[in-house]
DNA sequence: GCCAACGTTGGC
DNA sequence: GCCAACGTTGGC
């Protein structure tokens, strides 16, 4: 069954326009360095998965448009590559510690959905994104939470 | 750029 | 296995 996310990115890293511009508008989506997010990557986030681009650490933070998970979690070889920024020394190739999964652009919207936008709104209460002191940068989203976005608040 | 809230590390 | 110290995230 069809699942829905939210990743973040610090577009100064890793933007929706630079998603765009790849080939094929697709892209791995590497360097997740947390273990409750690793645990999604690997087990459950999965082709045909839908996903919310958001935006942080960056004026105005908030969703800018959505993706689609293409590949389901693999080792994140970024981690075996000394010359990487996301090389760990404690990841090896017979035994990763981190994953990742490819993704491919569906949709920018024409104006941003600001955090401070989704507050407002009783059906998104629940939301992880709100959730105080919460900092996850893989996160699920409910269906409900999905469709209310993108019925009421997506341009 | 600051700093609160988390997550991780490592000494004991 | 506790927990202080350190490192990181991300809203503001």
């Amino acid at each position: 069954m069809k699942k829905y996310w939210l990743f973040k990115s610090e577009p100064d890293v890793f933007s929706i326009d630079n998603l765009i511009k790849l080939p094929e508008s697709s892209s791995t989506w590497e360097g997740i360095r947390n273990y409750q997010a690793r645990n999604s990557l690997r087990d459950d986030v999965s082709i045909g998965d839908e996903v919310f681009f958001y935006h942080s650490r960056i004026d105005p933070i908030g969703i800018v448009g959505t993706m689609e998970v293409i590949k389901n979690g693999y080792p994140d070889h970024f981690s075996f590559d000394k010359k990487s920024k996301y090389y760990d020394i404690k990841s090896k190739k017979e035994n990763p510690t981190w994953f990742m999964v490819d993704v491919k652009f569906q949709r920018k919207f024409k104006n941003i959905i600001p955090l401070s936008e989704l507050r407002k709104h009783f059906e998104l209460s629940k939301m992880v994104l709100l959730q105080k002191g919460s900092r996850l940068s893989i996160q699920p989203v409910t269906e409900s939470e999905f469709k209310f976005i993108m019925d009421n608040l997506s341009t």
